[in-house]
DNA sequence: GTGCGTGCAAACGGTTTGCATGCTT
DNA sequence: AAGCATGCAAACCGTTTGCACGCAC
C-alpha cells in the first residue's frame, strides 16, 4: 500500500481518503467489479461516497497504469488492481472472470509478419466459456 | 452469400433487403465497423434505414452465429463478419482493428489448471500496441 | 392472412461533465 | 493560499424498446 501511495505521489495525484478506500477496495476484491459494485462496497465505510468519484478514481488509476480495465462482453466495464501479467477466464452465463497465468502464452513469440506492425505494448487472452455451476444448472 | 441465406432461413429469420444489405456491407468492410459506420454507408444504397434496424439485425446475426462482435476498448461495439479464426491487433491511438492469424497459438493448449473449470467455448487474443503511422505522428 | 421486421421516437443505463465547495499540499 | 478532488445534478451517447405499419412467408 505504501508503493501505493509512493506511485500515486509520482503521478502528480493527490492521496484523498477516498482514493485510498477504492485502491483497497479493489485490491482486496477477487470478483474484479464493476464500479457500480464498488460504489456498493464502500458505501458501508464511506456513506457519502459518489458514484462519479468512484468512476473518476478508477480512470485515474487506469490511467496512470495502477490498474486495468478488463474487456469483458457486458456493459459495465470492470476492473482489476492485480498487475502481475495474467489473463481471465470469463463465464459468459453468470459472468464471472477467473484469473489464471498461462506463462506458455507469455513466452511464445507473436507471428512474425506482425514485426513490422509498429510497437506492440500489451496481449491479452480471454477465454470464454461456461463454469461448472452453470452448466449444472442448465 | 447463398450460404448466408440458408443459415439465415436455418435459423428461422426472414430475408429482408435491410438484412442483406448490411450483412453484404459488413463482410465486405475490412475495418471492423461500428454499427453507426455501417448505418452511415448504408444510407448510400438505402436512405430510409434506420440506425435500430442495423442494431438489430447485427444483434441477430450475432446471436445466430453469423457475425462477430469484437471486444475493443472503445465505446462503440464492432462487428467482424469474418468466421475464420483469427485474432486482433489493435492500435490504441487510431482504433485500427487488424486480423492476424495465429496458428501456433490455435493448436496450443490452454493451462492444465483449467481442465476442471467448465465448457470452454472461445479463445480470443487481443494484442495492443501503436502502429507504425501512429508512432511517427507522435 | 399471419406475424416477424422495420422505422420512428422515446426510454434506458453506464459513464462523463460543469459547477460550487472542500481538502491536500 | 492555490488548485486538484469531491459531491451533486444534469448531460451524454451508444444501445434498447414500445408501437403501429409494412413486407416476407
Amino acid at each position: 500500500m505504501d508503493e501505493f501511495e509512493k506511485a500515486f505521489r509520482a503521478s502528480g495525484l493527490k492521496i484523498t481518503h477516498q482514493r485510498m478506500e477504492i485502491y483497497r477496495e479493489l485490491a482486496r476484491a477477487k470478483d474484479h467489479p464493476a464500479a457500480e459494485t464498488l460504489h456498493k462496497r464502500l458505501q458501508q465505510k464511506i456513506p457519502t461516497i459518489s458514484l462519479d468519484t468512484i468512476y473518476r478514481t478508477l480512470s485515474s488509476l487506469e490511467q496512470h497504469g495502477l490498474i486495468c480495465r478488463i474487456n469483458s462482453r457486458e456493459k459495465q466495464a470492470r476492473y482489476d488492481a492485480d498487475r502481475r501479467r495474467h489473463h481471465h477466464l470469463v463465464c459468459t452465463q453468470c459472468k464471472q472472470i477467473l484469473d489464471f497465468q498461462w506463462e506458455a502464452f507469455d513466452r511464445s513469440e507473436p507471428p512474425a509478419e506482425l514485426k513490422h506492425w509498429g510497437r506492440l505494448l500489451r496481449r491479452d487472452v480471454i477465454l470464454y466459456g461456461i463454469c461448472g455451476k452453470c452448466s449444472e444448472s442448465m
